[in-house]
Order: structure tokens, then C-alpha cells, then sequence
DNA sequence: CATGAATGGTTTCATTTGTAACTATTTTGC
DNA sequence: GCAAAATAGTTACAAATGAAACCATTCATG
């Protein structure tokens, strides 16, 4: 405590929530750039593809209430997943609202090829770090991640 | 190893790097929303701030290179900051493309203020966090920093 | 069983962001 | 000392994103 008026100048390359986000936006940049140029697909596209690869016949908003993305960006991902054949959308028979979507052949193929892809990405993060640090950071991400958001559920 | 296709079904809600990025985004939006509210700033008017209350005279393109942020980005952070009359601009004697950036007694004031909010918000952080796990975390995003650009300096 | 509230999802419009092209100035190489 | 390349920064335009309004349908209530 070298400084009394309480104005310690901030580092702002320190300063962990920026480091966090410049780190994260990194990475998810390198992520998506490489779905667009192999796939076709934006990082949401994909995100909706990966939910209903794990679970199929999901709605629209079942995957808003299990994610964080909203129903708009959802809605635009489905449609633009629609048009490219890859996920199709079956009308509930109980409730004309909403409807079930399904991954299409060709997308259960491409969903095939990204998984073991982004297996290897978690593999490459994780070679950087110790076993441990792993489970560290695995354990920190979800006590920041209950704090930051205590409402939403993890899945 | 359960499965020999080589297709594990990927868990979106368990992958890093979409925890990651989901956490930080939260993170990032309330920072701004705050800053918003209460100062008028965005994050990356916040962050240009932030850049010169810590080393006062630095150009545009400095902080370019110092920081995550391109060029039209702090181009245009700046530009609103000039206008708000937190940040004023002097051409270089030496080089007419170039001019040294300083805030104005606001821009000092509200930096001033800014400062121990940023404080406060990184120690409600370190508030869900053991002493350890903050610095395991601080090591840990070090390292996948270093990794994930190892061109960029960190500062 | 009709009316108002709620839900699922889409559309519209304004704002933000990213990319590329551009201006102005300075530097480099000959 | 002059043309070509580089640098600082801005502008113009397209694409992505977010907020709010909007349909259509279903649910709840009297």
C-alpha cells in the first residue's frame, strides 16, 4: 500500500478481466475463422449443430434456455443451417409453435468431422498446461462462471 | 475409450473453450453496461483511457501495438473521447501522421473514479477464488496467452 | 368458449464491428 | 532529391449483433 490517495494507476494488461476477454475473444476467433473456411459454418451455426448433435429433437428454445445464446441469434443460426441442408425442422404435432430440429445426413456428416476437431483443440490447450493446471482452471471457470451468472444453469 | 468410432459425442457445456468464451462475454458485459451507464464510455473508449491514465503522450498506433485493439477501433475511440473532451490530441513536432494523446482534467477525473471501480470489480473476483486459485488462474491465462499469440508482447 | 396473457419464433431497424480502401506524411533506396 | 514503399490515422461500406416490435399459436381464466 505505497499509495495513500487511493488511486493506484491501473494496469490494464494486468488487469485480469481484460486479460481474460483479449484471451477468449482470441481464441474463439482462431476457432471460428477455422469452421467458417472448412465448413461454411459461424461459430453459432455451430454451436446450434453441437447442441442438437448431443441431443436431437431439441426446439429452438431448448437451446436458448440450455446455452447462452439468445433466440434471435439462435433463430439465425437454424435458418442459415436450414438453407444449407444440414439441420431440418420437424413441427411439434401437440404445439404448431414450436418445432423439433434434427441434424440432416449431411449434417450428421460434417458434425462427425468437427467433433474429433474440436477434441484436438481442447488437446492443444490442454498440452500447454499441466494435468493439473487443467483441472484447475476447469474448476475456476465453473466457480467465476456460478458466480457471474448464478441464475442460469450449466446445462 | 468407450467408443472406437472416434466419435464421442462433444459435450458444448463441458468444452473449454466455449465455457470460456461464454464467462468472459459475461464478464465483459457488465463491465460495459456499467461504464456505459454511469460514465457515457465504452469498453474500448474505457480501455483507450485506461492505456494513457497509465502512461501519459502515447500515440493512437501505440496503443495498437500495446493492446488487443486494431486501429479503426482506437481510431474511433478516441475520436469520441476527443469529443466528450476527456482526451485531448498534439500533433508531433517531428512527424505530422502522428500525434501524442493526453486525457484533459475530466478525462483525470473519471479516470480517477474508474480506477477503484475496476479495482473493486477484479476483488469481487478474487472474492469467489481461494488466494491460491487466483494466481494459479492469473499463471494459467499467462501461459495460454503465450500460446494462443505468441507474437503479440503481453505489454 | 371467448378474451387476455404467455410462449415460440421471426422480422425489422439501429448500432456495432470488421475489412478494405483511402489520404497524408515520412522514410528508404537509388 | 525523387520515386516507391511504409506508416499513422480516417473514411466508406458490408456484415454481424442486439433490442424491440411483431405474428401465430396455445394456455389460463372467468
Amino acid at each position: 500500500m505505497a499509495d495513500t490517495t487511493g488511486n493506484t494507476t491501473l494496469r490494464l494488461g494486468d488487469f485480469l478481466p481484460y486479460r481474460f476477454s483479449v484471451l477468449s475473444n482470441t481464441i474463439s476467433k482462431q476457432i471460428a475463422s477455422r469452421y467458417q473456411t472448412d465448413f461454411g459454418l459461424t461459430l453459432w451455426q455451430w454451436r446450434v449443430m453441437a447442441v442438437i448433435g448431443e441431443r436431437t429433437g431439441l426446439s429452438a428454445s431448448d437451446i436458448v434456455s440450455l446455452t447462452a445464446m439468445d433466440k434471435v441469434a439462435v433463430s439465425r443460426a437454424v435458418t442459415g443451417l436450414i438453407e444449407q441442408g444440414r439441420l431440418e425442422r420437424v413441427t411439434a404435432a401437440a404445439d404448431a409453435r414450436r418445432s423439433y430440429l434434427h441434424l440432416t445426413a449431411a449434417g450428421q456428416d460434417i458434425y462427425d468431422k468437427i467433433v474429433p476437431l474440436a477434441q484436438a483443440e481442447l488437446d492443444r490447450i490442454a498440452a500447454t498446461l499441466s494435468e493439473t493446471e487443467f483441472e484447475q482452471l476447469n474448476q475456476i471457470l465453473t466457480k467465476l462462471a456460478e458466480q457471474a451468472s448464478p441464475d442460469r444453469p450449466l446445462w
